[in-house]
DNA sequence: TCTGGGGTCCTAGGACCC
DNA sequence: TCTGGGGTCCTAGGACCC
């Protein structure tokens, strides 16, 4: 049987913005979502605030007890940053580890003696190392191993590993833990489960396997068999080929002029662009949508287009082909809140010329190159089309955004402060 | 004034084909 | 009286995740 960790930082964000402020340790600090929205961490002295996950900031604001709150704006550089640190940590400790998100890895733990010692080994290092506390779930599965983590994270008594290899003291959980608490189970099914009469794990590990397959689809099965212990969700050391990159935003203000839009979308595409190129991709197909604001009380619109195109990576090529797009979706009268746009049919850019190519592949990719090259040693949008923005009207707030002490030599620390 | 962004997987239904 | 069946591809939409 597998042994599956899962190991996860505990409010990565904050303690990311915390590893390089001592002043704003133990103290209630939220992270804000782009456009300083909502809030997407916390730390527990902020949790005991009573501030919410994907609360809108600008109600909690107008709380007193928003006094004694520190907030920062995202700051994505510096948590990349960190997790590639904790990332590094772990690779040299655990045979395998597959990064699942940019605070979640899964580790391989099959065959360690001494499990429970060299879990709190690993936190111990990851935290004096990386700056990052941590916690970690053990399991036969990788959806046990997340149920584990979730444990360790609301029992603080467990010292931050819990391990939920045994099937008796599983089956305990199991009895008192709510279904809803199990890695898949969303508002939507978990509403469908309880109308069922299931509302704990145990219920729903006991349930028919068939009834829950017509429920709850082959998804909904996969859960149920993870929970009963039998592995189905293998560890991917292979980062899966990605099936389309989005580069989308809600704007600092609403847009009515076109050529605002159309500046937005053109520094959409050329950022999309460039995502492509750093994995070596190319796109077949581009989306660009738009959208009023659905919280206001505009008028709702909402239009999407999308287009076939010949392979490329080339940024004035997928400018060109979203300003097309966009003339489509485009209506006048409208104050516009978000816009986007996407690319799909991702394919290896191919190295060799294309038949009947109705452009010059070899000239665009080595144009784009050195595009590339100078924006990486002169900073982003040093070399850029006309039509995309650097500093824009409609860019988003992020009013508190904290130093990019990592990634940005002008920005370092000095002396830090570990 | 003010509510994120970027992904994945699954299903249903329509079009088309033989 | 009495409608073919099955495969594939595409798209839209739903649900979930962090």
């Amino acid at each position: 049987m597998p042994t599956f960790g899962l190991i996860d930082g505990n409010s990565f964000y904050c303690s990311a913005e915390q590893a390089f402020a001592p002043e704003l340790r133990s103290r209630p600090l939220v992270v804000l979502s782009n456009n300083d929205g909502c809030a997407i961490a916390r730390t527990p002295e902020a949790k005991a605030l009573g501030i919410k996950m994907g609360e809108p900031w600008h109600l909690f604001r107008k709380r007193p007890e928003s006094r004694a709150v520190e907030w920062r704006s995202s700051n994505y550089a510096l948590y990349g940053d960190m997790s590639r640190r904790v990332y590094d940590v772990l690779t040299e400790r655990v045979p395998q580890v597959e990064p699942y998100s940019i605070d979640e890895m899964f580790l391989d733990l099959d065959g360690i003696p001494d499990l429970d010692r060299f879990c709190r080994d690993l936190r111990r290092d990851v935290r004096q190392i990386a700056k990052i506390p941590t916690c970690v779930g053990i399991g036969p599965t990788k959806t046990i191993a997340k149920l584990a983590n979730k444990i360790a994270k609301k029992e603080t008594a467990l010292g931050g590993v819990c391990d939920l290899r045994d099937p008796e003291l599983r089956a305990r959980h199991y009895e008192r833990l709510p279904i809803a608490e199990v890695w898949g189970i969303g508002g939507q099914v978990g509403a469908k489960l309880a109308a069922a009469g299931i509302t704990t794990i145990a219920d729903f590990v006991r349930a028919d396997p068939r009834a829950v397959r017509d429920m709850l689809t082959v998804t909904g099965a996969r859960v149920q068999t993870e929970l009963r212990g039998a592995s189905c969700l293998p560890l991917s050391l292979m980062a899966p080929t990605r099936k389309g990159i989005a580069v989308s935003r809600s704007f600092g203000h609403m847009i009515d002029r076109p050529a605002e839009l159309r500046e937005a979308i053109c520094t959409f595409a050329a950022r999309a662009a460039e995502k492509l190129r750093a994995e070596g991709l190319e796109a077949g197909q581009i989306t660009v949508f738009t959208h009023t604001n659905p919280h206001n009380g505009d008028p709702w619109y909402s239009a999407q287009r999308q287009g076939k195109i010949e392979p490329t990576a080339d940024t004035g090529l997928l400018i060109g082909e979203a300003i097309r797009l966009l003339r489509a979706v485009w209506h006048p009268g409208y104050r516009y809140f978000k816009a986007g746009v996407m690319l799909q049919d991702l394919a290896p850019a191919r190295r060799q010329a294309v038949l009947f190519a109705s452009f010059d592949r070899d000239q665009s990719a080595a144009a784009m190159k050195a595009m590339d090259a100078i924006n990486a040693r002169f900073g982003r949008g040093t070399l850029r089309i006309a039509s995309t923005a650097t500093s824009p009207s409609w860019g988003a707030r992020r009013q508190n955004l904290s130093p990019r002490y990592t990634t940005q030599a002008g920005e370092m620390l000095v002396a830090n402060s570990f």
